[in-house]
DNA sequence: ATGAAAGCGCTAACAC
DNA sequence: GTGTTAGCGCTTTCAT
């Protein structure tokens, strides 16, 4: 490995002058700047990014923390990040929480540790672990798509509420009156944002919000699937389903290929997020997507536009990206359709 | 944060001592060692990573190469990695080369500047980038699912070949003559195997191999879809398909969809690996599932068992795991079915 | 068995 | 403008 006192000594200079030549300080003639920075070329230099690392206290790394690598909300970000930041010159560290509250706050601890320049969250509970670190104040971290409560931290979500909204909207218009919906687990800001998104939408169609039957579960496939039976069994039965992740549209899938309901004759569903396969579901499903790829962007200018301020929680930011709605085939109108007119509601 | 100078200071001992007490160093008076053991914890101390590094050459961190995290294997196996070796105490870095030979290098040279201390790579093209670099001399690198020729390396692969050996054996049980089947690129050695694997079974029961046709596209899906097409238009065209990736079973879907062709009733599926959505198709999909966890498991040793080894290329392994045939919907008796048993072969 | 000292490769405060 | 010096936190000879 070619290390910068070599390069100094065939340029016939001190190390700091050839360290800042590259690092573009100011006050180096630019003459021997260019011949200093041609022979570091020459040499196939390449600053040892463990040492500047040590010296510096910031590597040149960024964490990303994920609570489970099958969302393809999350792998797609990892993906979108990724690219991103090895143009801008950095590495992603990636760690996958499952969920678990505690394993956040290792992994951050984990990140602290290694003096990464900053990093990428997508939170798995509400509170924030983060205060217990003081390292962490010039850190600059982005929290991704669920919110902590009153973060210090910049974030970037979906407009998951407008989406739950629209997709309520779009199945009361078609004539459902019991709608019901598969949520995450209480807590998260995802979930509230998509019940009362629903929730909005009833009242502004004139209908009883009581019509709407929400089940919490944990994200997961099995949870998608339990929480598709309860609705399911409940009496009257909604005629339409909302299910607010890709794992829980996933599951209720399963549950009803298991009952034997078929969709969207005997019951419409819809989903959020957009993966590849809902287009060859049984029925395509419906859904409200979201822009990963441009989520996965804004976060990552966010993160580097703090990296070189002085105070990375100046101020923070929230950015809200809008999703599009997705009619597909796996909405329709209910079941022995009265005709939704008879109503006293309002479709549009 | 605590140094370990601090430690030191407080036990009133030197830092070296430190040092040997926490790594486990022999020379150390048992009760000494306790001592300083207890403290460490007390103060909270944790060596820094950076500095180790710095020190040692060698970080803390494991990479990992991947060509796309749209693949359920990869971002499956990402998954698997990062949390084994999140409990072995190595953080891990993820880059993605989209099937790029010169990312592949890129990432490489990368990870060898970054000092990590193990690689776990998915090549994206059958000669190895890796001699260009003499640091990798002393890295251990684990090759996962895809093969580079002569490599050096350590290798874990699917038993691809067995694998799709047993979906032409199925298909041909089945009573389909004509059988297509969308490959990946040429040169990859998993095309080659799952290539030769369909032919070996045609052959074994006793079919003309000619009666397998096969396109090759890149691993996408649109890529999946083209090479449907291709098949299907075909005269007289197959009565079955094997789609050699999840990617391309997706793009099968969705030609299949959008040419109104029924499966299993005019047209039989068969893929490959087995991503949840599988179940949730049009058809559920038959395929030859691989165990990812347990691959990324056994990868997970290798690597690890290496890291301390002097010569971590001595006498290269290659492991190959087995996968299950999942016989699920997609696959049936070729339609306005002639009786398999009127053929001259033998279909077990 | 323990300590002193050197140094991994780099950066930055300070001199000139 | 450029060189000298010190030191980031740790490991590892080399003494003792």
């Amino acid at each position: 490995m070619t290390t910068m006192r070599e390069v100094a000594r065939l340029a016939g200079v001190s190390a700091s002058t050839v360290s800042r030549a590259l690092s573009g300080h100011p006050y180096v003639e630019a003459e021997l700047r260019e011949r200093i920075r041609a022979l570091a070329d020459e040499l196939g230099y390449r600053p040892n990014p463990l040492a500047r690392g040590l010296r510096s206290s910031r590597s040149n790394t960024i964490g990303l923390i994920i609570p489970d690598v099958f969302n393809p909300s999350y792998y797609g970000i990892a993906g979108v990040l990724q690219s991103r930041l090895r143009d801008l010159g950095y590495g992603l560290l990636l760690e996958v929480t499952n969920n678990d509250r505690e394993t956040d706050r290792r992994c951050l601890a984990h990140f602290y540790e290694q003096h990464v320049a900053g990093i990428f969250y997508v939170p798995s509970s509400a509170t924030t672990p983060v205060t217990v670190d003081e390292r962490a104040a010039d850190v600059p971290l982005v929290e991704l798509f669920r919110r902590t409560t009153s973060s210090p931290f910049d974030g970037i979500v979906h407009d998951e509420d407008v989406g739950a909204h629209r997709i309520a909207e779009h199945l009361v218009g078609l004539g459902h009156e019991r709608i019901g919906m598969i949520a995450g687990p209480r807590g998260y800001s995802t979930t509230r944002r998509r019940v009362n998104g629903a929730l909005d939408a009833l009242r502004a169609a004139g209908r009883d919000p009581g019509l709407l039957r929400v089940v919490h579960r944990e994200y997961s496939v099995p949870g998608g699937e339990r929480g598709f039976d309860e609705l399911l069994d409940l009496r009257p039965a909604p005629t339409a389903v909302i299910a607010a992740s890709s794992h829980f549209v996933l599951g209720a899938l399963l549950a009803a290929r298991r009952r034997g309901v078929t969709i969207p004759r005997q019951l419409s569903l819809a989903g959020m997020g957009d993966p590849d396969w809902y287009q060859v579901a049984q029925a395509p499903v419906t859904t409200y997507a979201f822009p990963i790829r441009e989520l996965g962007l804004l976060a990552a200018h966010l993160l580097v536009s703090r990296l070189d301020q002085v105070d990375p929680r100046e101020r923070p930011t929230q950015i809200v990206v809008s999703g599009t709605l997705l009619k597909r085939e796996s909405t329709g109108a209910p079941p022995r359709s009265r005709a939704p007119s008879k109503r006293r509601g309002r479709a549009r």
